[in-house]
DNA sequence: AGATACATGTAACATGTTACATGATTTA
DNA sequence: TAAATCATGTAACATGTTACATGTATCT
């Protein structure tokens, strides 16, 4: 489990409560591994109960701030040296295009054009986060900057792609399309179906 | 759901059986959506049930070939066209970037070095798969190509990271390393862990 | 005093993984 | 005839999402 290690990997870095993680979960840690509310206090709890974490401190507003003990450091260890990571991220985007057979070239290549817009909207946030972030020397940093770079570079690569991709799909042919075009009426609200 | 809109989005390209499908998983869309045996044939009974796919043909052994029908193709298009894809894939490799800090310099550079070198070699992978598919001209195929240039484009792309991210990680200073670096004896097994 | 931010917890449900269980057909 | 490949299904468990539920401290 990922989550797991992504908190005691955080604490590493020193105390913080459930709700100091879910900010490094939104503002940086959740563009490479996302985590819900629910899910960082239950997995909270359970590190704790499983001796990983010590509550080390409990403030105002039943704040408690966890502490990564030598068990969990041992735990942290013992996951980044001897398991083996999981290389191929899952792309919901990239599933997308894979299956754009279904749509009409105008629709598939406006699809692409999308992605390259938001590669792009990234890297702007990113150049923004980066110049406002202070870059102290702690060990964080240090990392926090090469995730920063593989972004910049991610979302710089993806950008370009989309330009390529564009090109590649072509202009619609007048009448080209195949069935998928004429959208029949009946739309028969099938059992399943559900995100919005 | 996004398992349940690639199998349709797969099927839009022809009738398959769970197997089949399980070998397009296995050879290529499973590089962007990873999916097991068990989640293909429960998902595929699934569609079935609530009429997005009609078995369309039983053969020998038990199999069975699934037909995207209407319906199935009215829901494909409708989630293509109507709702938001995740943009940001989920990427354990750096995820354990992010929590570096947790290991001496010496094994941060080790495990940067590696993803480099996986990133290698999955270009090579690809370049090989390139060369041993046969491009015919239906919609599968031009998408295919769209994906598999990301892909090339990704691994290039991570393969230089890497090596920029060695050199910035730097040369272990002898004494260096932190606590972490003194991995104490008592193991304590927890309750947790258990992947391999 | 009201809005916003701080702060946690749990229940129901959806999705995904691992392991088990079974058997038929083809190929060497 | 043994091994490999074809072919499906299910149960137990792990992980992840959405919605609900509750309350405190700070700032304007």
């Amino acid at each position: 489990m990922s989550l797991r290690h992504a908190l005691l990997g955080v604490l590493h870095d020193g105390p913080a409560s459930g709700y100091d993680l879910l900010r490094v979960f939104r503002l940086s840690l959740g563009n490479s591994w996302p985590a819900t509310q629910s899910q960082v206090y239950t997995e909270l709890s359970r590190l704790a109960a499983a001796g990983l974490l010590d509550v080390s401190a409990e403030g105002a507003r039943g704040r408690k701030e966890y502490s990564l003990n030598e068990a969990g450091r041992l735990e942290l260890r013992r996951w980044l040296l001897e398991t083996k990571p999981e290389r191929h991220p899952r792309s919901e985007a990239l599933l997308r295009v894979f299956i754009l057979g279904a749509l009409t070239r105008a629709e598939a290549r406006e699809y692409v054009a999308w992605l390259g817009q938001s590669a792009a909207d990234e890297g702007v946030m990113l150049r923004h986060l980066e110049s406002s972030v202070t870059w102290d020397d702690d060990e964080i940093a240090v990392h926090g900057r090469l995730v920063m770079e593989y972004g910049k570079r991610l979302w710089a690569m993806t950008e370009e792609w989309a330009e390529w991709a564009v090109k590649e799909i072509g202009a619609e042919e007048a009448g080209e399309g195949s069935e998928s075009a004429e959208a029949s009426g009946s739309a028969e609200a099938s059992e399943l179906s559900a995100e919005g």
